[in-house]
DNA sequence: TTGTAGGCGTTATCAG
DNA sequence: CTGATAACGCCTACAA
C-alpha cells in the first residue's frame, strides 16, 4: 500500500496525491476530495522512512535523562513529551544512568537517528569537570540541544533553568534569620544545578554570618535510608545541627526519618527545606516545607525555545525561571 | 557523505560497503578493513531513514502509558527503555492520558510512525468496557501488542501480569485473620488490574466472611488530600472500619492523613495496605505495609517475551508474575 | 492545476 | 568473494 495505489485508484498521478497529503501546493477541491477519499478508503498512511529520506528529518526529538523514574525527572519527561506531542513532534526517550561513558555512547546513538533537536534534562547530567561536557558541546554541531537545568555556553546550545542559586540563597537566609545558624547543606552529586544550590547556600552564609564551616556540606546516598544513617552518623559523631536543606526531597525526608528516630521535634529542634515540590514532600509527616522548581514551566518554556529554534526564529540561549517556597511543617517562617 | 563515498575512497563497490556494515555475509578480512578504516576516518553513519526504506523497520518500539509522571508508571518506561535498548531497540514514548479518544489517536499515530511493536503498559490504560478496547485488537494485527498489567485474549497480543487477585485475596484474608472485618476497599479506576483487586478482595470475604458490604467499596481520587477527605466523609457519615486496602500506595497514604487527623493510632485503630510498593510506602509515617508487583522483573518479562515474537520463536500469550507483601508499620500480622 | 522523472541512501538479488 | 542494479516510497523541480 502506498502512493501509487492511491493514485492508481484515484485516477491522478501520485504527485498530486503527494500535494494533497502535504497540503500545501494548490490542487482543485474537486481532485482534493477525491484523493482523500480514496486514502481513507484504503487506509494508507504515508510512510515515514521514504519521507524522512527525501526530508531528511522525521520530526523527532530525543530526550536524554540519567533516570527517568526519579520523581523530578520522571515529571519533565511527562511534560516534555506532552508540549513535543502538541506541536507535532514525537520523542526518542534515552534514559543513560549516571555514568559518563554511557552518556556518550547514548548521545551518538541518538544522532544516528537522525533526531531534529536533542533535550537534555540536566539535573545529574552535566559534569561538574567541563571536559566532560565536550560530548555535548560537539553535538550541538549536528542538532540544536536544549538544556533543562544545565548550562553551557555555545552555539546551538538553548538553557532553560531555574534560579537555583537565588532560592536556596533565600531559603538559607530564612533560617538564619530566625537564628537557626548550623545549617547542614546535603547534596547528592556535583551537577550543574547542585552546585548554583551549594553556591547559593555559601553566599546566604557568607552575607549574614561572615563565616562558613565545611563540615556542614555533604554528599548523601539519594535515599532515604541513606540519608537518615548519615545524618545519624554525623550526629554521632558531635556534630551539632538544628537545620537541614536538602539539595531533593528524598533527602528531606531522610532527613525527617533521622529527627523521629531522635525524638527530635520539628520544626523546633531541627527545621528542614527540601527541593522540588515533589510528591514526596506532601507524603511525609510532617509535610516538607519544599522549593518548587516548576517543572511544568520549565518544560514548557524549553519546547517553546526549541521551536523557535527548529523554525529559524530568534531564541534566547540562556531562560532562567524563578522558583518559589511551598512552606509545609518543617519549618516555622 | 552517504554509502557512495565510502565506496569510492576504499575502492569497493557500493555492496561491499553495505555487506561490511551489516556483517552477515562473507566479505575478505583484508576489504573488510580496509572499509571499516575509511568509514572510521568520515566519521560515516548509515542513514536510518533509507535503511528503514529498504527493511520497513527502525528497530523502534512504541511504549504507551497514561501518565509517565505516575511513580509506578515511571518505573516501568524506567525498565522497559532499560531493556529494550539492551536488545538493541529504541522506543517511542508515548503519554497519552487518561481519556479513551486520545489512547485511540494516539495508537494511531505510533502505528503510523511503523513502530515494530507496542508496549502499552496497562494499569490505566485498559477500558472495564471490552468494546472499547477494540482499537488495541485491532493494532494487533498489525504489530504485536505487549500489555503489561492488562489482559485481552488475542492472537499477536501479549500479556504480562501480576496476580493482583491473589495478592489482594491474601491481604484481606491477614487482616481477617486477625480479626479485622470492616475493611474498606479504596481504587481509582475501573481498569483490569483494578478489577482483579476488587475481586480479590470480595472473594476473601466471601470466603471467610460470607458477606460483603458494598458500601466498603469505594473509587477514590488519585491523591493523597483526596483520600483523606474521602475517608473524612465516609466516616462522618457513619461508616465504620478499622482498615483499609488500596489499590495503589498513594491512596495508601491519604489514608494515614486520615488516621492522623482524626487521632487514629495506625495499626490498632486501622490497619492500612497499600499497593505497588514505590517510594511513597517508606516515605510516609508510619512506613506503609505495600504488596510489591515487582515492576523490574515484569518489564524484563514483557521484553523477553517481545524479543522471542521478534525472533518469530514462540511465546506465552499470557504470562503471570506472583507479588508478595512487604510488611512495614501499618499493620501488625 | 496536473503529470513526469530524478533523487534521497540503503539493502538484496543476481551475475560474475 | 565482489560488483552492478533494481527495488523501497516519497518529494519536488520542471514541463505541460
Amino acid at each position: 500500500m502506498n502512493i501509487y495505489d492511491v493514485s492508481e485508484k484515484a485516477g491522478v498521478s501520485i504527485a498530486t496525491v503527494s500535494r494533497v497529503i502535504n497540503g500545501n501546493s494548490k490542487v482543485s477541491e474537486k481532485t482534493k476530495q477525491k484523493v482523500l477519499r480514496v486514502m481513507e478508503e484504503l487506509g494508507y498512511t504515508p510512510n515515514v522512512f521514504a519521507r524522512g529520506l527525501g526530508l531528511n528529518t522525521m520530526k523527532t526529538i530525543g530526550i536524554m535523562c540519567a533516570d527517568s523514574s526519579d520523581p523530578f525527572l520522571a515529571n519533565a519527561v511527562y511534560y516534555l513529551e506532552r508540549e513535543l506531542r502538541k506541536n507535532g513532534y514525537d520523542s526518542f526517550l534515552c534514559c543513560t544512568g549516571y555514568e559518563l561513558k554511557n552518556k556518550q555512547n547514548y548521545l551518538k546513538l541518538l544522532l544516528s537517528k537522525r533526531i531534529d533537536a536533542l533535550v537534555i534534562v540536566g539535573s545529574y547530567f552535566l559534569e561538574a569537570n567541563t571536559k566532560d561536557n565536550t560530548y555535548i558541546m560537539e553535538a550541538a554541531d549536528e542538532v540544536p540541544i536544549m538544556l533543562m537545568n544545565g548550562n553551557l555556553n555555545k552555539p546551538n546550545i538553548y538553557c532553560t533553568l531555574c534560579d537555583d542559586h537565588q532560592a536556596v540563597y533565600d531559603a538559607t537566609s530564612l533560617l538564619l534569620n530566625q537564628g537557626k545558624k548550623d545549617i547542614l547543606f546535603l547534596y547528592t552529586s556535583k551537577s550543574y544545578s547542585s552546585i548554583q544550590k551549594l553556591n547559593g547556600f555559601k553566599a546566604a552564609l557568607m552575607d549574614k554570618l561572615h563565616t562558613l564551616k565545611e563540615e556542614n556540606i555533604h554528599i548523601c546516598p539519594a535515599t532515604i535510608e541513606g540519608t537518615r544513617d548519615l545524618l545519624l552518623h554525623l550526629s554521632m559523631n558531635g556534630l551539632k545541627f538544628n537545620a537541614v536543606i536538602a539539595a531533593e526531597d528524598i533527602l528531606g525526608v531522610g532527613a525527617i526519618k533521622y529527627a523521629k528516630l531522635k525524638g527530635l521535634s520539628i520544626p523546633e529542634d531541627l527545621s528542614i527545606i527540601g527541593y522540588n515540590n515533589s510528591l514526596l514532600a506532601t507524603c511525609c509527616e510532617p509535610e516538607l516545607t519544599s522549593v518548587d522548581n516548576h517543572v511544568e514551566t520549565l518544560s514548557i518554556t524549553t519546547v517553546n525555545t526549541l521551536m523557535r529554534v527548529l523554525n529559524n526564529q530568534k531564541a534566547p540561549n540562556k531562560t532562567t525561571i524563578s522558583n518559589d517556597l511551598v512552606e509545609r511543617y518543617t519549618t516555622n517562617f
